[in-house]
Order: C-alpha cells, then sequence, then structure tokens
DNA sequence: GTCTATATACAGATAGAC
DNA sequence: GTCTATCTGTATATAGAC
C-alpha cells in the first residue's frame, strides 16, 4: 500500500475534480482512506496545507504529461491533438480540471494556493506558445502564439466545464475544429 | 424599497457570483437584507428553491441583454465585441457568470437546476449562432457557425474564469483577437 | 502515526407565536 | 411575513492517550 499521505492526496483530488475544495472534508477523507479524521489533520494540519499540496502535485502531474507529448509527437497537429485528450479524458471521467474548479473558489483559497493556480495556468500556457513557436511553419493565422496559447487553455477549461453539464463533448471537439482550421 | 424577495434573491446572485452558491447561507443572506433566516425560507423553502429562481433570473437577464445589443448594433463585428464586453464587465466586477461558477458546483445541484444551467449556455450558443448566420457575408472561415458559437461560448467562460485570479484581462482580449481574425 | 474525545462554529430546516 | 427558539447534522481543528 502506498504511502497514507500519497493516498490521501489521491482521494482528495479525486473528490475536488468532481466538485470542488468545499465538498471535501477531513471526515470524509478520513472514511475513504479508513483512517480517523484527527489522522488525516497529522498529516495536512490545516485545508489550506492539503490545498497547496493537491494543487501542486496536480501541476506536476500535468506537466508530465506535457513531456510525454513532446516524446511521443513531433508534428504540431498531433501534438495539440494530445493536448486536447487530456481534456476529453477528464471530462469522460465526469470531472473536471482541478485547477479549473479551484480558481472557481478562488476566493475561500489562501494566497499561496491562489498563486500555485495561477502558476498551473500560466505555464501550461507557456508550454502552447512555445509548441506554437517550436512549429512556427505548420500554422498560419493573424493570431500570435501567446494569442492561440491563451485561446486554447481557456477554451479548453471552459469547455470542459460546459460539456459535463450535459455529458456531451461537443464544446471540446470544436475546438478541435478551431485547431484544425489553424493548420497550414 | 424593493420587494424582499427580490432582494434577497440580488443578494444572493452577488454572493454567488463571487464565491458560488455552497457559500451562500441562509444566514448571511438575511443579515445582509435585514431579516432572519427563517424568513427567508419563509421566501425559498430549501436552497435548490433559490437555486432555481436565481439561475432563472439570470437567464432572463442575460438574454435580455442580448435583446439589447441586436437593438443598438447592426454589424457582425459590433455585436461580437458587444457580447465579449458583457463578460469584460464581470471581471471588472471581480465575479464570474453565475451559470458558470454554479456549473462547477453541478454535482451538489439537483436536476432541475442543472437543466437550468444547461439551458442557459445552449440558448446563448443559440443566439450567437443566429447571429453568425445572419451575417454569413461578413465572417470567413473553414467552421460552421455552430461551431463557432460553442467555441466563443465556452473561451468567454473559460476566460473570465482564468482571467480573475490575476485580475488581468489578457484571456478575453485574446478571444477579441480571435473574433477579428474571423471577420471577413 | 493513529486514536478517542471534544471544543466551537455554522449549516439547512422547522415549529409556533405574533 | 417576520420573529424567537430549537433540532440535527456537519465542519475545522485540537488535546492528550497509546
Amino acid at each position: 500500500m502506498t504511502d497514507k499521505r500519497e493516498q490521501i492526496e489521491a482521494v482528495a483530488t479525486a473528490a475536488i475534480k468532481k466538485d470542488g475544495l468545499k465538498s471535501v472534508s477531513f471526515r470524509t477523507l478520513a472514511d475513504e482512506v479508513g483512517v480517523k479524521s484527527a489522522s488525516v489533520h497529522y498529516h495536512f494540519p490545516t485545508k489550506s496545507d492539503l490545498a497547496l499540496a493537491v494543487v501542486s502535485d496536480y501541476t506536476e502531474g500535468f506537466k508530465e504529461r506535457l513531456a510525454d507529448i513532446d516524446r511521443r509527437h513531433r508534428s504540431l497537429n498531433g501534438k495539440l491533438n494530445a493536448f486536447i485528450k487530456i481534456f476529453e479524458d477528464v471530462l469522460a471521467e465526469g470531472d473536471l480540471c482541478l485547477c479549473g474548479i479551484m480558481a472557481s473558489e478562488m476566493n475561500s483559497l489562501d494566497v499561496s494556493t491562489q498563486n500555485a493556480l495561477s502558476r498551473f495556468f500560466t505555464e501550461s500556457e507557456a508550454w502552447l506558445k512555445q509548441t506554437f513557436d517550436n512549429h512556427s511553419e505548420e500554422w498560419d493565422t493573424k493570431l500570435s502564439s501567446g494569442q492561440l496559447a491563451k485561446i486554447l487553455m481557456s477554451g479548453l477549461e471552459g469547455g470542459l466545464l460546459l460539456d459535463r453539464l450535459e455529458g456531451t463533448g461537443s464544446r471540446l471537439k470544436a475546438y478541435r475544429a478551431l485547431v484544425k482550421s489553424l493548420l497550414a
């Protein structure tokens, strides 16, 4: 069995992706990993500690997936579609992006967690921008690589949010079409 | 002074746009309108009743703004930029779209409220699609009007969510640039 | 590291007086 | 329509034994 602290984080992450940090309690976490709530407080003294740990881990995992994409795909088309597939996989689970749903709870998070969330989005956009820059001969539009990065990141976060309401993936599909229309 | 029920709804709407329905309690609502929580329960027996009322009102108000746009603007460019400005105004208040933030709380809402949220998005997208169709000679892209509608609605919801984290409006600005690039 | 037990606060909701 | 009072459940968090 994995380390208890990691187990708690994993259960918390899964729950937050479904319904946000507010819906997660030390009691429910404790029940799911088979301990008492005081033990969860041992690993994460306050809820803020848990929030920051979960966001940091999620960001690290996301960056690993981006590194995977860089390893596995050579074309801009391949890379962008693999990026979109990350969101489609989240949707298929009935989840949201952990950082997206926590962004909607911004006003009840402490500043360090807010900053960690900001970093998730700016770093993801930085990867997208770099990807466009590295493949400048494969796309053609009046928009800059930085604008395209922001459009894609925002659009996929929003598309996930809206698509989950109905279970269909029509908005994420529309973003696949947008990407296709940008390619030379 | 306005009707108490409307006053409660207004205060609830403002609070939800900041931090979601979960952060709103009958007690805080009561305090803000100067009554006791039991009186709030008189107007809205359960929290679900309040949620549905607030979403319905918000949708109605949003549709009035769309009708205003149709009255005030003749070009596709003017209409789309006015549409984006709705989101920029929400951002300037430090708020989110009420239906966007409640979509992130989907799993703790009852089905009728979930359906009302779905309707908000599909009707907004329907207005966008119709707007593109009514101005077919003013834009030029391989994408369909329906795809453009979904891309814009998702992107603006997501852009608002991400931009609010930092206070800047860079993602919404990128969507202004995207719209510009679509126009013939 | 995990437990029992508890402090304190706040949530949604209702009964019944006025 | 609004009030006081209360029920019941749950939240974060901590003290102290093992």
